[in-house]
DNA sequence: TTGCGTTAGTGGTCTGACCATTTATGAAAA
DNA sequence: TTTTCATAAATGGTCAGACCACTAACGCAA
């Protein structure tokens, strides 16, 4: 009844927590305190300290070790990713949605490599035997020449997706060629190349 | 001792309560059962059904109203945009990173409706008085136009990230020329005015 | 010094209780 | 009959306390 801010206590703790991380400064690997200890420095139940801790892992912002504690760790969207796929692909047209997505981030990644003019791929040549994983292979080691963590992210959450639509494999040929032909730096023709893998 | 599965009760719970919606093709607004009636069916506690549901929560997944129930509700991204703004802002080149992928997603959105040979968009004459909101408009229409309802939700969760970063506001005279060009389809000098806009 | 059992700390889970809110119920009043 | 309103039932919100499972540190013994 005294509660003005009608906010739910588990929300509250949420940005307790954030302040506390933020003041502090923790990084990735830092551990936060118990969930007795926030319990008592937040007075909340500890019940309603697990709901918000539970939200945070599930964004998968923290990682929790049974035993030792809970700990920070750098965003990486793709643990929620299963979870929120039942809910986007409902609709039936989204498979073809991340199919266009997928395609068009990865245009876009090539077009930059040209645009940066982008030579000598170190990394490329332990690439030459053609596994399954090559394509995950061969985009997260472009997007990383780009040097943007983020549209790394974005790509690598559209692609999990497509996994778990069952996508046909793509023809490994004509990764491999693309593969050859960045290393000779003809962006063009890798574009091109890269096209008729989706269509 | 006899789960095999090593997975924490309210990941369980979550996965039942996801096929649960998938089954009975569930749809917005549609109710899902109780707490309690979750906790019977799915043999756990309340407290580790309220666990899993505060985590969909948060993800914008589902609706909690007191005394009503819980009920699902299409996947909004933006709710959770300002508590992984906290984890995700920490690093210094991030902010950098979010204006380098907004202006890609931009830039690809113009280049495709180019490609697509779009004409005639018709809600662009409603856009001709600049408002402080008319990027933010402008594109949500261009990616409609686009009708690719993920790329949409890609850009606007990027975008609702800047406004958070307190970005400086863009040049609404840029915005009026990239419309008045797009409208009359010169979509080369609509990709060069848009570049200016983030130099 | 090495090895290993003990123990304290921590997350994982459950039970049961009580409060707050909404909606349905049904009796009383018009 | 219709309307009004107190009551009850269902539901989410929150808490306290208990117990289990796992980990790491401590300290004793070999």
């Amino acid at each position: 009844m005294s509660n003005p801010s009608k906010m739910k206590v588990y929300q509250e703790v949420l940005n307790k927590i954030r302040h506390f991380i933020q003041e502090r400064e923790l990084e990735d690997g830092d551990r936060i305190p118990s969930e007795r200890e926030l319990s008592e420095q937040l007075n909340a139940s500890r019940a309603s300290v697990r709901e918000a801790l539970r939200a945070i892992e599930l964004l998968g912002l923290i990682e929790t070790r049974h035993g030792e504690g809970t700990f920070l760790r750098t965003y990486k969207p793709f643990h929620s990713v299963e979870l929120l796929s039942t809910f986007v692909l409902t609709e039936a047209q989204t498979k073809n949605e991340l199919n266009e997505v997928q395609f068009m981030l990865e245009k876009l990644c090539l077009q930059e490599l040209k645009r940066l003019n982008v030579r000598g791929i170190e990394e490329l040549k332990s690439l030459d035997d053609a596994s399954e994983q090559i394509h995950n292979e061969l985009f997260i080691l472009l997007f990383n020449q780009l040097g943007n963590q983020l549209l790394l992210k974005i790509w690598h959450l559209v692609a999990s997706f497509q996994q778990l639509t069952e996508q046909e494999q793509l023809d490994t040929s004509d990764l491999q060629s693309i593969i050859d032909q960045i290393k000779r730096q003809e962006y063009d023709q890798a574009i091109d190349t890269h096209s008729r893998l989706y269509t």
